[in-house]
DNA sequence: TCAAAAGTGTTATGTATACACCCATGT
DNA sequence: ACATGGGTGTATACATAACACTTTTGA
């Protein structure tokens, strides 16, 4: 069979899926969109949609994203609203013949973690959207029936990079504001790990990891308690040493 | 604009290519095939294909992997004329609406990691395939015009996964033999990385992690010097605590 | 005054590195 | 005998984990 003949090539539909994740009130959250129209109708999912013909992945996942929540990724400029950058990178492709009913869709899934945000205004064709608990949406019960399509396997794999990414890179600075402290970075990595770590090792690690922290000048008392400093993500990506999750 | 229209889907082309990798002569080496058609005629590339209408992505990679060398994913059984298994898992996609200068081309790029072959055996319509040293594929000068499409990035990218990914798991051995010995899989990591690693020290880690390595019976001297104890690859997957690359 | 969170100091334990040294084979 | 690679022992440096203790605020 003679590759790349492409009067006769197979048809595929191409979309983006975004797993969005956030820090809220000390849980790990996703974004989920209710679907208006079949299949699964009326089931959560998540964001998304048609790559457009001469638009790249990341790209279509960049205006996606947007399109929910008008988050813009770390690269691009901050929104002209205030809302500050988020990270995007792609997460993996889902192909099973059989994940939409409908037809052959190929979804590129991208990952974006984003700061704690103003509750999301809905776009697009979504009767709603909301944050919710990655749990309670992996979870299945009578009140809870699992998301639409395999988005719950995408949905667990994007956690799962989120988890051991910020183990070794300073990406969980992405979940905080632009300025925060180490206790806030601290409950950063607490909820997306679900663990607890001591407040004094965690403090001397982060402050002594070269480029991770860089001061922001102020200190603050929002947290309660006595006043911490002030931080800003500095500009070192990988950590070296890594930051360990226990057990695992 | 109301996504999943199944009448109104952009029309696109989904391929699998395939980075296969193998440490051949203390150098980490990947499979290139020339191309016989234009666009490109001439010129190496990655093996790949198109997807079929009714198969999954991982399935079009190993069909596509089998063609062209004859290996199986290590999920299945070693194939009947006795060619082991190899590692297979998802990479990355490309979908740069000009990568592909005919059309719309999304790949969905497979990393390979598999024991030193046999001469490979051209399959397809490629009019010839052979096994060259990463570096040489990703050196462009007179001798060699880069790589077709943008099959370069996508080589480096694969290499980038590989070198990260012996790290913290146990995939080096996917690198060797059924048995081998710890010289060997010393030798595998010093040809991916690119730097000397101490014996001695090697040895202690690795066989002192449990489950990366299971004794296999027997010694052998094909290495020259003092017999070395033979060693199957162990249940384990993940090593805690990982092997460490020197810099980086 | 007390609770709460921030931050520093100290010690035990474990792991990495560097390298001295011995072992068992082929030539 | 000697070269070659296999394998063990050990001292030093460094990182982590556990936790006692002090600091600075708001209520």
């Amino acid at each position: 069979m003679p590759p790349y003949d492409p009067s006769a090539f197979p048809p595929f539909a191409v979309t983006v899926d975004l797993v969005v994740l956030t820090v809220r009130r000390h849980a790990l959250c996703a974004l989920a969109v209710r679907r208006g129209e079949p299949p699964f109708q009326g089931r959560w999912a998540l964001p998304g949609g048609f790559v457009r013909p001469d638009e790249d992945l990341e790209d279509a996942a960049a205006r996606e994203l947007a399109e929910e929540t008008g988050l813009h990724p770390q690269s691009l400029p901050d929104d002209p609203t205030g809302l500050p950058g988020a990270h995007l990178e792609q997460l993996a492709t889902y192909g099973d013949p059989k994940r939409d009913p409908r037809m052959r869709v190929v979804s590129v899934a991208h990952l974006v973690l984003a700061p704690d945000l103003p509750a999301p205004r809905p776009g697009g064709d979504a009767s709603s959207v909301r944050w919710a608990p990655v749990e309670t949406l992996l979870t299945r019960d009578q009140e809870q029936p699992p998301l639409a399509f395999d988005h719950a396997r995408i949905l667990a794999d994007g956690v799962e990079r989120a988890r051991s990414k910020i183990e070794y890179s300073s990406l969980a600075t992405a979940f905080c504001p632009q300025e925060f402290t180490v206790g806030e970075l601290r409950r950063v990595y607490e909820a997306v790990w679900g663990v607890a770590l001591d407040p004094r090792n965690f403090h001397r690690k982060v402050t002594g990891t070269p480029g991770f922290l860089v001061p922001a000048g102020g200190t603050t008392t929002r947290q309660g308690g006595r006043p911490a400093q002030l931080f800003r993500a500095g500009g070192a990506t990988l950590l070296n040493p890594p930051m360990l999750r226990p057990d695992v």
